[in-house]
DNA sequence: CAATTCGCCTGTGGCA
DNA sequence: TGCCACAGGCGAA
């Protein structure tokens, strides 16, 4: 039998590690359990007596002890430890008593007890979550499809100046990213509690029934399970929608059980902390039978499917910035789903008395979160499962988990398992620490920061023509690979590597000896993005499937890439390493260093750059093959045409600029006018200036345009002081970033406006909420846009806002905001001659 | 459970 | 009142 491996658990009754695979034919999850006997451990270099000694109160818990040998790569020795292998996880690590605090308070060293069970055994046994297995009786087998000849010759050539090693990692890693995911059908599910108005339900109070289940699936499935409360007709369908109505609150929750059972995977928003929690304790109260739901501290699994809660996949910074670039602001479902799908909830007011409401207005309210839910799971033209695959193959880890972890644990992921793969030690942090330095030789710009980042050019301010952009393409991945760093490279014990030092200022030294495993992956997976996907999504002769599913691998691969380096800053990083950082952005600030000093020696006119980019104006394009040509040759990283514009309207500060492209798209960097937290009135303005400046091609046709900025913004400012605007027009969004209490230092005017709405609506604001507020002329300045009206907005301040937001385009355009307001005459050319 | 630094902007709150 | 450092938010890379 074929069939997906989706993860791995473990089962306390059985004390085994249990894996679940999906059956594509059946549609079923089967579970398989772990046939080699295979035990949770932990590595020590107390002694077998030692650990027997000490662990007397565990002694009927350890299974086996044994000395094993591993390669200590901290210290580049091989090494002999004690492998304790126990019963079950919490003998290791996570109990009061266990071995790895026993020992490391007897003042032993312990190894890879942090690691959790399910985790440790996918990595040794090798196993890649995500792909599909052949399965006979307790063996399973990775089914290794063929890469198609086509692709494989493309990594070949593509790798062929490699060592046979990281080619065959290639190709391994293209066989793996190739295969597709299995079809399955997909529901999402939202619930409703019967709380008082403004009460939030908890599962840890589950005292009030849930009287509204909706449910949406991928095979047209659209149902509100409602509970029968009072004597009101209930229809039983509003358009569509089946409503399926219940005397008995333990019949509902029956129903709903077995309608999820016919899905694979069930999409939630919060369903982790709130809605599955909530059905299984209610299930418990009621004393339901088993649900199939599964409840931890921190996450709800599925029995029979996978449980995917996409507002923890939402929340996660690295997926809202490179796979939703930025479409939604807030992590609520309201939010979320303006941004990614122009649709919100159903209103019902700040009081939400969701109990209050008669059944059909709560079923239609309970179906529209839960079809928001269906629809976010098929975002990105239902692509979303798919990027999920991806990750959990490379990170090696649970397909539920990806959603419900950071980067950090992905990269972790890839890591560990090629740790494991290799038999090395893995390292602890504080060995990395001690033997391989902390001591950071740069210093941070910003006060607070532990090392120098980037370099930023000043920008020369103006109006400039055909301006060419350059960039080192993903720069700090190429530099990871093309000097070898790792904190396994950084800073070796090998006294013949010590002159191995890329940088004067920099005392790091870099190990001759071996590859890193941080470079071997990530220059993996830098080349074959660059090389093979990014080609392939856009191939001509490939079919609109396959290059959809080449640009998910491709844009994946840029979400790990580009973290790859931040993690080694980052002090909770299991593998923090500042060396590394360090090293990484001082290689970086050398490149770009070094690729104005050429761009200069070649008389080309470096007009900006930013960390791996350079602005150059006017230059041929054999001047710029020239410089290409020449920083990688001094470096051996490439520099390339990132993009041309027609103009860049360069303002004298950093990370703002506006470019024109040659087909009229305007990019914008930074400007005030693109800020999400600024009025709708003044982003307005701005976009109709710019949609101005897009159509001007020459010099001569830039000045033309100015008069009509100037009419423009003028309009603007009549309109605001003849308070011409909705409310929602002129308010201020900002996301309440912690608790309100938290707030202690300083009154934010977003923080006074939320505690206003806490005082006077008697409603909750949670960190994450994106408060919208207005200005106002009276004490407070602020008011939440719900308290506000339009004859107490404090026009002059916004007349400040619309000066400050053009001001900045005008310094480089030569325009005047109070000049041009005050109606005086746009000056022009002819003026000066 | 959790990627980084650089840089701009507004507003706050302490101090003279 | 004005000055200034800092907090907080958002964006670029």
């Amino acid at each position: 039998m074929k069939a997906y491996l989706f993860s791995v658990i473990y089962s306390g009754e059985k004390k085994k590690a249990i894996m679940r695979f999906y059956d594509p034919t059946s549609g079923r999850i089967i579970c398989v359990e772990d046939p080699t006997d295979h035990k949770p451990y932990l590595l020590t270099d107390a002694s077998p007596e030692d650990v027997r000694a000490l662990a007397e109160e565990l002694v009927s818990r350890i299974v086996r002890i044994h000395r094993v040998k591993r390669y200590d790569v901290v210290r580049d020795q091989y090494v002999e430890v004690t492998k304790v292998e126990t019963s079950d996880p919490l003998a290791v690590g996570g109990s009061k008593k266990d071995l790895r605090t026993i020992l490391a308070k007897a003042g032993f060293r312990v190894w890879e007890a942090k690691i959790k069970y399910y985790e440790s055994y996918i990595y040794d046994r090798g196993l890649i979550p995500g792909m599909l297995y052949r399965i006979r009786g307790g063996d399973i087998v990775l089914e290794k499809a063929d890469l198609p000849e086509e692709e494989r010759r493309m990594v070949e050539e593509a790798f062929s100046g490699e060592s046979d090693e990281v080619r065959n990692l290639a190709l391994e890693l293209a066989r793996i990213l190739r295969e597709p995911i299995p079809k399955m059908n997909y529901a999402s599910l939202d619930i409703e509690v019967a709380s008082p108005p403004l009460q939030m339900p908890s599962p840890s109070d589950p005292r009030k029934p849930v009287i509204a289940v909706a449910m949406m699936g991928s095979d047209g499935m659209k149902k509100v399970f409602l509970l029968r409360r009072g004597n009101s007709e209930v229809p039983s369908r509003i358009g569509d929608i089946e409503l399926v109505v219940f005397n008995e609150e333990a019949d509902l929750l029956r129903a709903v059980s077995e309608e999820m059972r016919r899905y694979t995977v069930i999409y939630t928003f919060n369903g982790d902390n709130f809605d599955l929690p909530y059905l299984a304790k209610r299930a418990k109260v009621l004393g339901v039978g088993d649900l199939g739901i599964i409840t931890e501290r921190d996450r709800a699994l599925l029995r029979d499917g996978i449980h995917i809660d996409l507002y923890k996949l939402f929340s996660n910074r690295s997926i809202q910035v490179y796979v939703f670039k930025n479409a939604y602001l807030g992590y609520t479902l309201d939010e979320v789903s303006e941004g990614i799908l122009n649709e919100k909830k159903i209103d019902i007011g700040p009081e939400r008395d969701i109990a209050g409401l008669p059944p059909e207005k709560l079923a239609r309210y309970c179906f529209q979160d839960a079809r928001l839910t269906f629809l976010l799971g098929s975002s990105l033209n239902n692509n979303l499962l798919r990027i999920i695959f991806v990750f959990s193959r490379l990170a090696r880890m649970p397909v539920e988990d990806v959603a419900r972890t950071g980067i950090s644990q992905w990269i972790k992921g890839m890591i560990y398992a090629s740790y494991r793969e290799r038999k090395w030690l893995i390292p602890n942090k504080e060995d990395i620490l001690k033997v391989r330095g902390s001591k950071i030789y740069s210093k941070a710009l910003i006060k607070g920061k532990k090392y120098m980042g980037a370099i930023v050019l000043n920008p020369v301010p103006g109006v400039h023509f055909n301006v060419a952009v350059m960039d080192f393409a993903s720069m700090y991945p190429s530099i990871i690979k093309k000097w070898n760093i790792s904190f396994e490279t950084m800073n070796c014990p090998h006294a013949d590597c010590k002159d191995n030092r890329p940088l004067e200022d920099i005392p790091h030294w870099i190990c001759r000896k071996g590859l890193g495993v941080v470079p071997k992956i990530i220059g993996v997976l830098r080349d074959l993005r660059v090389h093979i996907y990014k080609k392939l999504a856009k191939s001509k002769d490939i079919p609109e499937e396959m290059r959809e599913w080449y640009d998910v691998i491709q844009s994946s691969l840029k979400v790990l890439l580009n973290a790859s380096y931040g993690v080694f800053g980052f002090e909770e990083f299991p593998l923090y390493s500042p060396p590394v950082a360090e090293m990484i952005t001082a290689l970086g600030r050398a490149a770009i260093t070094s690729a104005v000093e050429e761009a200069r020696k070649l008389g080309l006119k470096v007009i900006y750059g930013d960390t791996d980019s350079l602005f150059i104006e006017n230059a041929s394009e054999d001047l710029l093959k020239m410089l290409e040509e020449r920083v990688e040759s001094k470096l051996g990283i490439d520099l390339e045409l990132d993009k041309m514009y027609r103009y860049v309207v360069l303002p004298s500060i950093k990370k703002n600029y506006l470019g024109v492209t040659p087909n009229g798209h305007v990019d914008i960097k930074g400007l005030l006018g693109k800020k999400r937290n600024i009025p709708d009135i003044v982003k307005e303005a701005f976009f109709e200036v710019l949609k101005v400046l897009s159509e001007a091609r020459t010099p001569e046709e830039v000045e033309e345009c100015k008069k009509r900025i100037g009419e423009i913004v003028r309009g603007y400012v009549e309109k605001l002081k003849r308070r011409e605007f909705r409310l929602d027009e002129v308010c201020f969004r900002a996301t309440l970033s912690k608790k309100l209490s938290d707030y202690v230092k300083t009154t934010p005017q977003h923080v006074k406006a939320a505690r206003l709405l806490e005082e006077r609506l008697k409603v909750k604001v949670q960190p994450g909420e994106v408060i919208s507020y207005v200005k106002v002329t009276g004490a407070d300045g602020v008011k939440p846009v719900e308290l506000a009206n339009v004859r107490e907005v404090d026009v002059d301040k916004y007349v400040e806002i619309m000066r400050s937001t053009f001001q900045q385009i005008f310094d480089a355009l030569d325009l005047d905001f109070d000049e041009l307001i005050s109606g005086k005459r746009v000056k022009t050319l002819e003026d000066f001659l």
